[in-house]
RNA sequence: GUGGUUGUAGCUCAGUUGGUUAGAGCGCUGGAUUGUGGUUCCAGAGGUCGCCGGUUCGAGCCCGGUCUUCCACCCCA
């Protein structure tokens, strides 16, 4: 045996009972992504480098895994940015693809090049995986899901709040309580920075700003010193901390705040028209919660910005976010086409959901009818009826050998199998079967021609 | 990318100042039970102590490297 095989860092194996319910977080999503009419479209898992490049910010371009030319690719490198062992410089020259880092350039991408034939207002959902080269941590991989639904074509708020009513929807389909969607819009951040007289310094401003629960009031001030902003517009922007904290009073704070600046104004009509349209329609199972801290999202976002927090208690990062990018497809050449859309983390809904244990019992069980094999002659008996029960969809199985029983009924035990039926000599004999209800030991017997009785009970 | 942390049976973990043959629980296999699982009892199998190298008479334990895990940054779902 040679040495040991191994999966990269950050990637997974999943087991059959790790599939079923990522497949049943994956069917709930994407069931309320259809039943709010988006349509399901795939992209590529690498993309052109520059398509990607320059899209995520530094840190992104980083943390893009690129894919290495073929052939003798060293051999096309001139020989003096070779010489200069300048990795950024080189990069380009040896690779020209790279895996999806997310799902929202990709569309941008895909919009662009079928704008012709798509009917606008588009809406799109997207399920698939991308790749970050990330350092992993928990609930951080270097490849994971995302689900994307996304509207492009002419802007309206009620798309933000048909977004919000969407991740309640399908939270609540997943019974996962008490998830709070953060909003903030780009325009109060903008408005905020030109007011406080940094507007030169928006995402440092932001960046720091976003650090307030993590590291306090004094934390984000040092933060922003140090990147630059003047401690009178520093000075300025105090009341916002304490604002912060005061949730409910926050958009009246804000309006006087940013009275004097027209986008901070326009950013603030859209929070309240999106949070007393949700108000009126009631969220079901989450909570909105206006959060002028809230500052993450990538360097495209211009109108509202969401983040979604797992419920209090469980130590996760956010499990999905999103927001409105008015200029998205300008970068591909495709101008004034607005678009919005959220995201789902499917692999930390995933953790989240198992440390709540929320996930439904039938979501492992494979088989609900498992056949006893007591040998050639009594399982040739039970294939017919195996294949009634199957042509009804239900999940019907006979164990493969002729074991000893008890390693038959270990096995169904062990699988979660609802009810195991016995077909042997005597039951052969008679035309009948004894189906065995495991959960309380209870058995019946059933005519083979009246099955259907049996299937009725299922 | 920076700093730290972790790795011993299929799983969760013990393992003393470096000292014979590395343990436990759960799981697995067989039996008590030749037509009955989930409870009980008995027996058994299962380990290159992540990997490579070093120190030592002797390394699971000490040192270096490497991979992995998790954590804090950074950033993010």
């Amino acid at each position: 045996m040679a040495q040991k095989p191994s999966i990269p860092k950050g990637t997974r194996d999943f087991s059959p009972a790790e599939v079923a319910k990522r497949n049943y977080i994956i069917e709930t999503i994407r069931h309320q992504f259809e039943v709010f009419g988006f349509q399901p479209i795939e992209t590529p898992s690498f993309e052109n480098l520059e398509t990607l490049m320059g899209k995520y910010g530094d840190e992104g371009d980083r943390l893009i895994f690129k894919i290495l030319n073929s052939g003798d690719y060293l051999n096309k490198v001139e020989p003096e940015v070779y010489a200069q062992k300048d990795s950024a410089g080189l990069t380009p020259q040896i690779s020209e693809k790279a895996l999806r880092y997310d799902l929202t350039v990709p569309f941008a991408r895909y919009v662009v090049m079928h704008q012709h034939e798509i009917d606008l207002p588009f809406k799109r959902y997207q399920i698939q995986p991308v790749w970050r080269a990330d350092r992993p941590q928990k609930g951080r991989f270097r490849e994971f899901y995302q689900c994307d639904a996304d509207v492009v074509g002419p802007g309206s708020l009620l798309q933000e709040v048909e977004l919000l009513q969407l991740y309640d929807s399908v939270f609540s389909d997943l019974g996962l309580n008490g998830v709070c969607i953060k909003l903030n819009h780009r325009k109060i951040l903008s408005g905020i920075a030109e007011v406080i007289g940094a507007g030169d310094k928006l995402i440092p401003f932001t960046v720091a700003l976003d650090k307030l629960d993590k590291i306090g009031q004094e934390g984000v001030m040092r933060e922003m010193s140090a990147a630059g902003i003047g401690q009178a517009a520093i000075e300025k922007a105090m009341p916002l901390f304490s604002m912060a904290k005061d949730k409910q009073n926050s958009l009246d704070v804000l309006s006087e705040f940013l009275k004097d600046s027209i986008v901070g104004k326009q950013g603030i009509e859209d929070l309240k028209f999106i949070a007393e349209t949700i108000r009126t329609l009631e969220l079901n199972s989450t909570s909105l919660e206006i959060d002028v801290s809230l500052a993450r999202g990538l360097n495209y976002y211009t109108g509202a910005i969401f983040e979604v927090s797992a419920p209090e208690g469980v130590n996760m990062g956010s499990i999905g976010g999103g927001g409105r990018y008015d200029d998205l497809t300008g970068i591909f050449g495709l101008k004034d086409l607005s678009g919005v859309g959220i995201s789902f983390g499917l692999d930390r809904i995933y953790l989240v959901l198992e440390e709540l244990g929320l996930f439904p019992e039938t979501v492992e069980e494979s088989v609900q009818v498992l056949f006893v094999n007591f040998g050639e002659k009594e399982a040739l008996a039970a294939l017919p009826l195996i294949r009634k029960m199957r042509g009804e969809g239900i999940k019907t199985d006979l164990y493969p050998a002729d074991a000893k029983l008890q390693k038959q009924f270990k096995y169904a035990n062990n699988r979660n199998i609802p009810y195991v039926v016995l077909l042997g000599k005597d039951e052969l004999e008679q035309k009948v079967i004894v189906v065995k209800d495991m959960a309380n030991g209870s058995q019946n017997t059933y005519a083979w021609k009246d099955l259907q009785q049996f299937i009725s009970t299922l």
